[in-house]
DNA sequence: CGGACTTTTGAAGGACATCAAAATCTGTGG
DNA sequence: CCACAGATTTTGATGTCCTTCAAAAGTCCG
């Protein structure tokens, strides 16, 4: 029975070697297994430490999680900014190496890792998540170090505001749901620059500011000329 | 056979659950399994393009090899330096998102992706490696989206020669193979302000630099300091 | 309406980039 | 072994993008 399940897994693909991405990400819903447990969090409660023991494995089921390392004088990096159906606080080692918040109010969905890696098989959905998941972390953070390491603050805006447009949006409007401090944190710039590359944006006709966490894309092709 | 086979590789660890990267980076020796055909390229020779069609996996056998993005106007910036026992080029989708090239003669192993994905089973050593590289890999962008993200320029260098004398150096000398331009490209930074934080930190005597590619970790705690 | 928080704007400063040139290293051929 | 040409690295002078510090404007929610 054992092998019987390892040999079903296999016949498909094996999670692991099964490097492609599925062209649409997969809905967070009430038909999600039933192993995991569905905790909520208000706005800027802490779901993990850095730190912290990694005994789960987290998918947001409505709401916007960031994740983030500190500096010890409390500067911060914010890799990711985790939407619904994405997959976070995967770690390769025991502890975590980040800490995670709710953005805003926010449900998630965890799966305790123990259970994961006990239980193969049982769950074949599951197993190809978190392999997708990883992979999809890792393809972020390596533009993100595109971004970081060689683009100047208007570019990182633009090139911010097509990726979350692109996560959230059907049409070229778009609500913010993070803070500027957030958004700084996420691009390695102040919340002044932030502010003052969304004006320019604004000035040059490129997007539209009907209130601070309310953008319209204007000029998208503008935007993707400021991504390359 | 094939059951026996996953069986054997479930009951330590199933590849795409175990997480965990073993403590020692198994080295790349002659005993590495004949699945794959090993290469060697000259210095600055391509490996594959941004691009390219991802049809291989590759680890490094002798040497370093960088992998790079590039933006339209030409900056550049190198996710990783890879060292021997390194793997890389693991791809989500058909095409590679970066291009790789020899920073010195080196030699790499190739492993055909369709291999790889039609013949589970037969190599868990393989697969396993395949999964630490991506995890690996994974843990290492997250750290440097930090580094790139919020530390200065003399902080960048001290985290980069902390981490290059933990991956290849026994004592406290390190040889670097890479130049200027490449550790700049590495660290979002300019060839002339990576050569000013060297000699910033050889004016501290927190280093020594006895030639510009020689360098001796003088005072590995003020380095720690500086790394936090 | 009022107070706290967030965002924007302004002025000044600083860290890193750019431009330029000197110094050093590397390899090759005499 | 030395000379020399090209590449790499370092150093200097200046510029600029982003940060810092400060305050005004806008927003949210009781």
């Amino acid at each position: 029975m054992h092998t019987a399940l390892l040999t079903k897994a296999s016949s498909s693909a094996l999670p692991s070697l099964d490097l492609n991405i599925p062209p649409l990400r997969p809905y967070a819903d009430a038909s999600t297994p039933s192993v995991g447990s569905v905790r909520s969090f208000a706005k800027d409660e802490e779901i993990f430490g850095e730190g912290d023991r990694a005994a789960f494995v987290y998918k947001v089921l409505s709401g916007v999680v960031r994740t983030s390392k500190l500096l010890s004088d409390g500067r911060r990096q914010i890799d990711a900014f985790h939407l619904t159906g994405d997959i976070f606080g995967i770690e390769a080692g025991e502890e975590h190496r980040f800490c995670a918040e709710a953005v805003g109010d926010c449900m998630v969905i965890l799966y305790r890792r123990t259970h994961l890696a006990s239980s193969v098989g049982k769950d074949a959905q599951l197993v190809q998540d978190m392999t997708t998941g990883m992979m999809r972390s890792l393809v972020r953070a390596q533009n993100h170090m595109l971004l970081l390491g060689r683009k100047s603050a208007v570019e990182k805006i633009a090139t911010f505001l097509l990726d979350m447009a692109e996560r959230t949006a059907d049409d070229d409007a778009l609500d913010l749901p993070m803070s500027r401090t957030d958004i700084a944190d996420h691009l390695g710039l102040t919340i002044e620059t932030v502010s003052r590359s969304f004006t320019q944006l604004e000035r040059q006709g490129i997007i539209e500011l009907p209130s601070a966490r309310h953008v319209v894309l204007a000029n998208r092709a503008a935007l993707e000329r400021l991504n390359t």
